[in-house]
RNA sequence: GUCCUCGUAGCUCAGUUGGAUAGAGCGACAGCCUCCUAAGCUGUAGGCCGCAGGUUCGAUUCCUGCCGGGGACACCA
């Protein structure tokens, strides 16, 4: 980032002395292979038309203004047409160490965000059951996001929805009841789409025994009781899931709350009277077709209750209300067809649904053990929870491979895979090359060599190499992935990069005995250059909510 | 049927505001521990970036069509 600054002022300063201005065309960026220099700097043909000269005139007439005004270039070729390939000297990039010990656990963080107020909703499973798998991916994808924005300088609040009014919640409440029944030895009609999951029949055994009356209260009495007890046992062990899961939620916000309050009602007035509902059919419609939608959806249905749909309306207005200036939402994929109408009410709420307001698609996680399906359906019952399956593979690898991939793409999840401690599981890698680095400080710690808390340009002057030289660019680019991962609202692109740091890591370390030298001034100047690899690598896996362990 | 999305190495996937010779890991093959953690490193092989047009000085990237995988299309949530 420094780097690219540098080079894009001077470019800017030598332009504008010769009457010219910065093309959009013309981009900065390191070159994909590194034989090409730091930076490439490719001169659009607009630009030599604008300067009435030859390309090649005009490229070597900037390398020599470039030459002259940055000390800190050490090497400048031209290129073919339009490129400049700029290498910048050690000392450039040596800076990078102590900006990391200055910054430590913040190293990397920005103001991408610039406070801009944004809420991520995510999860927000119905509690009719314990979160499987699937809940498991949107947990750590919209933690994850969470993490990264507040890193990247947005004021981030995180948030689960609660579904709690609607058929499924009195279906929970129906499906406790007739397991208590059940177990009561009264008679049970059982209705075809009932909950199943042992879990229901946990609940209504524990439900029982703590009130023993209850299969002799009257049907609606006895049912409100079991739906009440069902949601709130749910709900308990969906947090402590979430809590091993290391993810947080600092808002729990309730569906059922919402329409007590009156507050759909509020909006469905609010959006008769902005003249974006109408009735037709006994229904009340909201016209999302004027907003890119396919159709219009109802609100009201003709018998009187309210759609999901109208209570989300309700919902997101809220949320607005409570003065955000973007909602992002993590949903299931199977949301997909829902974007447009939510766009579409973003828009009659007033707000511009391209700028305040994202969605994150969850696509199908697969589960496999040792290449075989496992079965999925809270109905049935028949399911691996989210919390077994870190108990087995443990929270590192699950989010690991969760952050790892895009969220839109559906993702093999073997447990087999995942449980081995090998390349197919990245997290290791990662963590191994952390480890490592913690290993040889300590080492160095025991035979005597004391590192300064901070360290000043001439201690790292020796950090010279390629390989080295490579780590230091690589620490630089952190904050740029940073910067752009926020942008993207999507974690894959930190995964990536420590992957890429952490494969450099291993190389270096491989090829380059830190300790056993006889260089002493040498051996401190990569210690130190390892102390900044660890920092980064520690913060760029608290992003993703991954631990950084000093031993494996 | 309409719309969305994806199609990159044998496998799992990165990459694209259009730029030089398209990357990584796994798997395969060949090497590297009397030495700082071998959960590692080094090297080799492996590619019409789905197909066909278009725009452009230049396309894996943008546009159109087609083929193939996945998904969405309720007065469900």
């Amino acid at each position: 980032m420094r780097d690219i600054v540098l080079l894009r002022t001077a470019l800017e300063s030598i332009l504008h002395d010769m009457g010219l201005s910065w093309p959009e065309k013309a981009v900065i960026e390191p070159p994909k292979d590194p034989r090409h220099g730091d930076l490439a700097c490719n001169l659009p043909l607009v630009l030599t038309k604008q300067a009435g000269l030859p390309p090649r005139a005009l490229a070597e007439r900037m390398a020599d203004e470039l030459k002259a005004r940055l000390p800190e270039i050490s090497a400048l070729e031209i290129a073919g047409p339009g490129f400049l390939n700029i290498t910048l000297a050690p000392a450039f990039w040596q800076r990078v160490v102590p900006e990391t010990e200055r910054q430590g656990a913040a190293f990397g963080s920005g103001n991408t965000g610039q406070g801009r107020k944004i809420q991520v909703e995510f999860v927000s499973a119905n509690p009719t059951g314990p979160l499987h798998i699937g809940h498991g991916r949107g947990a750590a994808v919209g933690d994850s996001l969470a993490r990264l924005l507040r890193f990247a300088g947005y004021h981030v609040s995180t948030e689960y929805y609660i579904n709690d009014a609607g058929r499924q919640m009195r279906l929970l409440g129906l499906s406790v009841w007739l397991r208590l029944r059940d177990a009561a030895g009264l008679t049970v009609d059982w209705p075809d789409d009932y909950y199943r999951g042992d879990y229901i029949r946990d609940i209504a055994l524990e439900l029982w025994q703590k009130s023993p009356e209850l299969p002799s209260l009257p049907d609606d009495e006895a049912l409100d009781i079991c739906f009440e007890y069902a949601m709130q046992s749910i709900l308990d062990g969906i947090k402590a899931d979430l809590a091993a899961f290391r993810v947080e939620h600092q808002m729990w916000f309730s569906e059922r709350g919402l329409v007590r309050a009156g507050a759909v009602e509020r909006t469905l007035d609010d959006l008769k009277r902005e003249g974006h509902a109408y009735e037709k059919d006994g229904a009340l419609w909201f016209a999302t077709t004027p907003y890119g939608d396919d159709k219009d959806r109802v609100l009201r249905k003709s018998d009187g209750s309210l759609t999901y749909f109208a209570s989300d309306i309700a919902y997101h207005a809220d949320k607005f209300q409570r003065g955000f200036d973007e909602l992002w939402d993590v949903w299931g994929a199977d949301h997909h067809g829902y974007i447009p109408r939510m766009r579409a009410a973003i828009a009659a709420l007033g707000r511009n649904p391209d700028t305040d307001f994202g969605v994150t698609l969850i696509q199908l996680v697969n589960l496999l053990r040792g290449g075989e399906q496992v079965a999925m359906s809270t109905r049935s019952g028949e399911f691996v929870t989210l919390a077994e399956v870190v108990d087995e593979v443990g929270v590192d690898a699950a989010r690991f491979m969760f952050l790892s991939r895009k969220s839109d793409n559906s993702l093999d999840f073997d447990l087999e895979l995942v449980k081995q401690r090998n390349m197919d599981n990245p997290v290791y890698y990662v963590q191994y090359a952390h480890a490592r680095i913690a290993a040889l400080l300590r080492r160095a710690e025991g035979r005597g060599v004391t590192l300064p808390e901070s360290c000043d340009a001439a201690l790292l002057a020796p950090l010279a190499s390629p390989e080295e030289l490579a780590l230091l660019r690589a620490l630089e680019r952190f904050a740029d992935a940073v910067h752009e991962a926020a942008l993207a609202r999507a974690t894959h692109g930190i995964s990536h990069y420590l992957m890429e740091l952490a494969g450099k890591l291993h190389s270096y370390y491989t090829n380059n005995p830190i300790l056993s030298g006889d260089d002493e001034a040498l051996m401190r100047a990569r210690l130190l250059l390892l102390r900044a690899v660890r920092q980064v690598l520690a913060n760029g896996l608290d992003l993703l909510g991954v631990s950084a362990p000093d031993t494996m």
